[in-house]
RNA sequence: GCCGGCGUAGCUCAGUGGUAGAGCAACUGAUUCGUAAUCAGUAGGUCGCGGGUUCAAAUCCCAUCGCCGGCUCCA
């Protein structure tokens, strides 16, 4: 902070405008003008930094004011915020904030009067200063102490101790013993040591950003938003329709799943008192919204919603296990901007969630085998292969061993195993689902996880068979993993594809374009309106005037499944002329073709083509 | 957030102090075509944004924003 303090015979000021970051609320606590005989005035500048102790910087700023005040024998003093006095502002808010605080420590003093100017708005002032030696001062003021750095100290005491966390490493294959993880042959499992060395050492090496940003925008799904923060971004019709359809996927295996769907507020009240201890350890990764005076953070998952519902709710056993559901438009995490990665990693993402309340361990368990089933299910509909990670306490780990046993033999491969001498987090045992990609390096779709904390924290019960309250365990599971996540799983697992000489493929259900029509020439346009017509897929219709050589090649480089030829042989012979993914050319008759693709249709969600129908018609996305 | 690299036409990129360029895409015209790029022409630029140095800046300097990589992180 930087403060200038003069000692004058006169001042007064009044507000002659609002700036940009003006607030109504200041004009409350200030007026519109004010005027003093015989004060010392105090510019002050609240600079970047200041955020980290607001209290240090606030108690020193004033004990220079109140030693000045005393030394001059003044009882009046005038607070003006005064930007000019620094190139590095602080935020209007920690600027606020710092005011607000020095106001009412200056007046426990009873006997001293403020005269304060409002924070925001453009204002003409007089001041006579009296010119004396210590009528002048300017002080640059830092924060120190731990006063307020109480909730950052935490959370590096919370690292710390989890960085102290001992952990055991092994690999159980389906129906056999576990092995230490370091004695495993990783041959037959190449993904599976790969997430066990990330896991481990943490160290990776890549020079070459990851392929499906490249793809992401190449096939006009998603793109960077420069308009908007980092790490959000704008989602252009082909993608949407694939972000549409992965969610509905995976919203109608879990309402299916027996999964109540809700939706709840994307932002919270930082002062709610549950939500302000949960929020203690993580106090840096929030979006922080400043409206009317208040402050609220955007949610990062959906579980604050969730745990205020089931606080409120009237469970009885009966009930469960009792399942809430949400699919998170959006959550939001303030990562680090260097932790950003392409749609790995966002700063706002879509996310199933799903929290179910089991009322024994035994339930829990039966819960979190079942889900774990769905989450497989899911991986296979997207067409994604993972590898497995499952965390537990030691102890839980020795109590149920058996349940761990069922679980590795459902995910039907080696699973990677880490033992926590003891439990650190919130919870006893968490599977993840992990997908290796271009790069080797792990990404975290799938998990479930057994939660023995919050329903205490949050004060969720259930009446038992005896009529006595109790706190039920709760699952946290997310079925998918983030939506816009798995698209990157699937770009990158095609980019695999394309480096070793295949060709890429969307699963058919997902395709933004599922099949085109392509005419040899526009003499063949009313035979493909017939088709169009007879068609209930996603179909669109090359009729561009250009070469068909060019329809096909443009076709292929946005892998739509089934490319339909549309000529005089075809005409004549009323069938169409299929070619596949996989090069091959076929005649076929159109209810042929239809019946081929309807499996492929099979217990997915299907909407209808997100562009115009006609390539002619298609404005251009990206380049 | 820290360290490093990059930012020029819608896209991919060339241009290191002296008149802003190419390919693709777009547009216009010709062409009516049989399985991965038909031919010709036209138009398109605050060189990320803001300062500075210089007779002159895309080019040199400072600051800032964004992207990528590494570290960190991933409740």
């Amino acid at each position: 902070m930087r403060i200038l303090l003069v000692h004058a015979d006169k001042f007064s000021f009044r507000v002659t405008g609002e700036t940009s970051v003006a607030l109504p609320a200041e004009l409350e606590k200030t007026g519109r003008q004010g005027e003093v005989n015989e004060a010392l005035v105090a510019f002050v500048a609240a600079e970047k930094g200041d955020e980290a102790n607001i209290a240090s910087v606030a108690e020193q700023a004033t004990g220079e004011i109140l030693s000045l005040m005393s030394q001059v024998s003044t009882n009046n003093v005038v607070l003006y915020p005064y930007a000019h006095l620094s190139s590095s502002l602080s935020s209007p808010r920690v600027a606020v904030r710092l005011l607000d605080e020095m106001c009412s420590r200056i007046q426990h003093n009873k006997q001293l009067k403020i005269l304060r100017a409002p924070f925001g708005y453009y204002k003409a002032f007089e001041i006579s200063c009296k010119g004396h030696p210590l009528s002048e001062l300017a002080k640059t003021i830092t924060p120190v102490g731990p006063a307020e750095e109480a909730a950052e100290e935490k959370e590096s005491q919370a690292l710390k101790a989890e960085k102290t966390l001992q952990s055991r490493w092994v690999i159980m294959s389906p129906g056999e013993a576990q092995v230490p993880a370091e004695k495993f042959s990783f041959e037959k499992r190449p993904g599976l040591s790969l997430l066990f060395r990330y896991e481990k050492s943490g160290s990776r090496l890549s020079e070459e950003p990851p392929p499906h940003i490249e793809l992401m925008r190449r096939m006009e799904l998603v793109d960077y938003e420069p308009g908007s923060d980092q790490g959000n971004f704008r989602w252009y019709p082909k993608g949407q329709l694939m972000k549409r359809l992965a969610e509905a996927y995976v919203s109608d295996l879990v309402t299916r799943h027996g999964g109540m769907q809700v939706e709840t507020p994307i932002m919270y009240d930082y002062q709610h008192p549950s939500l302000n201890l949960y929020l203690q350890r993580f106090p840096a990764r929030q979006y922080v919204l400043l409206s009317d005076q208040k402050e609220y953070f955007l949610r990062f998952a959906a579980c604050f919603g969730q745990y205020l519902i089931q606080h409120d709710m009237q469970i009885s056993y009966h009930h469960l296990p009792c399942k809430l559901y949400e699919l998170t438009h959006y959550s939001f995490r303030r990562e680090q901007s260097g932790e950003l990665a392409g749609l790995k990693r966002l700063r706002t993402f879509t996310m199933p969630d799903l929290h179910t309340l089991a009322g024994d361990i035994e339930q829990a368990k039966d819960e979190f085998i079942q889900q774990t089933d769905l989450a497989i299910q899911c991986m296979e509909g997207f067409g994604l292969d993972f590898e497995v990670a499952i965390r537990f306490v030691s102890d839980f780990a020795k109590d149920h061993e058996t349940f761990i046993e069922k679980i590795v033999s459902r995910c039907g491969r080696p699973a990677l195993i880490e033992l926590w001498d003891k439990r650190f987090f919130y919870f006893v045992a968490k599977l993840e689902f992990n997908f290796i990609d271009t790069q080797d390096k792990a990404a975290c779709l799938s998990t479930v996880q057994i939660d023995v904390e919050n329903t205490k924290r949050f004060d969720i019960t259930y009446v038992d068979r005896k009529g006595e309250k109790r706190h039920p365990l709760l699952l946290h599971a997310s079925i998918s993993g983030s939506i816009d996540r798995v698209l990157y799983a699937i770009l990158e697992a095609q980019a695999m594809r394309i480096k070793r000489g295949q060709k890429p493929a969307f699963p058919f259900w997902l395709a933004p374009v599922q099949l085109r029509l392509v005419p040899v020439s526009e003499k063949f346009d009313d035979a493909c309106q017939k088709i169009l017509k007879q068609v209930p897929y996603r179909i669109d219709y090359d009729d561009r005037d250009i070469t068909m050589g060019r329809k096909i090649r443009e076709a292929e480089r946005e892998w739509i499944p089934y490319i339909l030829v549309v000529g005089a042989k075809e005409v004549a012979e009323g069938c169409v002329n299929v070619r596949t993914r996989e090069g091959a050319q076929r005649k076929m008759v159109l209810s042929e073709l239809l019946a081929e693709i309807e499996p492929q249709m099979k217990g997915k969600p299907f909407f209808d083509l997100s562009v115009p129908k006609r390539l002619s018609r298609c404005p251009i996305f990206v380049g």
